[in-house]
Formats: C-alpha cells, sequence, structure tokens
DNA sequence: CAGCATCCGATCGGATACTG
DNA sequence: CAGTATCCGATCGGATGCTG
C-alpha cells in the first residue's frame, strides 16, 4: 500500500485517506467518540466512508472501539497509546493552517 | 476542493495528494532540484504525476519554477518563503515516522 | 445503533506517444 | 529536457437498502 518507504510517507499513510486526520482529531479532543457522535462532528463524511476509516485506523492500532452490550449496541472509539504518540504531529499540521490567512 | 474547512485539512490538502509531502521533503534536503533530478530521486512517481504534482504546488505558492532558457530547456524547483514555513510540520511528520519500528 | 453489501458514476493514474 | 495529450483499466466513494 505504501506508494514509497520513507517515513514521511509511512506517517502520512496512517493519518490521511479521506477522513483519518480529521477523526483523530475529534477524539484528541473528546477522548471518546460515539459512531454516531461522529457522524454528527463531521457531517461530510458519509456512513460509509466513516465506517471504513475507522476500521483502517483500527487497524493499524491507532485507535480502539469498546462495543457496550446493550439493545442495540453501541460503540466508543478512542485513541491507542500507539495513536497518542501522534500528537505532536497533528498538533504541528493545526497549529500551521491556523497560522494561514486563508 | 477542500473536504472540509479545518487548519488539519487545509494543511493536508497542501502536502498530501500522491507526491507532494516528498516532492517538499526532497526540495528541503536539497534546495533546487531539475525536473529530472526528481525524476531521479522519485523513480515511483511516473512523469506525468511529477509534472501534476509540481505544477499543483506552484499553483498553491509552495514551491516556484525557474527556467532556464537553453536549448533544450531546462527548469530548476524550489521552495517558495511560504513553502518553507512548512518546515516544522514536515519534519515533524518525519520524526514520527523514523521513531516507529516498522 | 452501528455497521455491511451492492451498485455504479466519477475520478485517478499508468502507459504510451507526441512537442518545442 | 521538460513537459502535454489521449486512452483506458483500476480504484474511489456516494446512495441505497439490509442486518443483528
Amino acid at each position: 500500500m505504501l506508494k514509497r518507504d520513507c517515513p514521511i510517507e509511512k506517517t502520512l499513510n496512517l493519518i490521511t485517506g479521506k477522513w483519518k486526520s480529521v477523526i483523530i482529531f475529534q477524539l484528541f479532543e473528546h477522548q471518546k467518540c460515539r459512531f454516531s457522535e461522529l457522524q454528527r462532528l463531521i457531517p461530510e463524511c458519509s456512513k460509509r466512508m466513516l465506517a471504513l476509516q475507522l476500521k483502517e485506523l483500527e487497524k493499524a492500532n491507532i485507535i480502539q472501539k469498546n462495543i457496550i452490550l446493550t439493545s442495540p449496541a453501541k460503540t466508543e472509539y478512542s485513541l491507542t497509546p500507539y495513536g497518542q504518540t501522534l500528537e505532536p504531529v497533528i498538533k504541528s499540521i493545526d497549529t500551521w493552517g491556523k497560522q494561514q490567512k486563508n
């Protein structure tokens, strides 16, 4: 899947991909998010894409899913310790974006 | 083109897109690069994509092109002052990637 | 509620060939 | 040398409907 075996691409492959960075950012801000909560927070992302992106992030061990066995079932997503190490990277990207005029 | 109007997405839109981050990284390392030099440095990127990505980076004012009017013409790409402000972001991404085991 | 399966048009991107 | 043009298969991603 890697376009090129270099640190830049390796990192970007984890956090880009349509909605991953936004999901990660929301999880930094909210700690835990329900699936429906993420839908509400990121309305531009379709349900299908949200599920796909969450799955990939979970597979990459960046986020983890807690299933709450009520009926109907609920879920809670949160960053793994590994995912939390991305904080300086995400913050750096966010900070730069905020510094730009438009 | 923006998927979502937030700093994270705005920044990532500039530096992702198949090969942009790698091109930017190479220009940080080499200062100036010829088109053919970039082809050699990033062999996984087709000539077509390289031209497209360079064009988009130039349009976003991240890189600039100097045309040397010999025959045949040569070009030299380099980062603009604006593009250079991306250094902490790129470095942050690169550093994180290097810290990971595999 | 939290997904998965399918369909299908839109976009991507490689291969190839051509130009000043 | 540094691109551009065209073709075309592969992939993406939205819409919709179904499931436990």
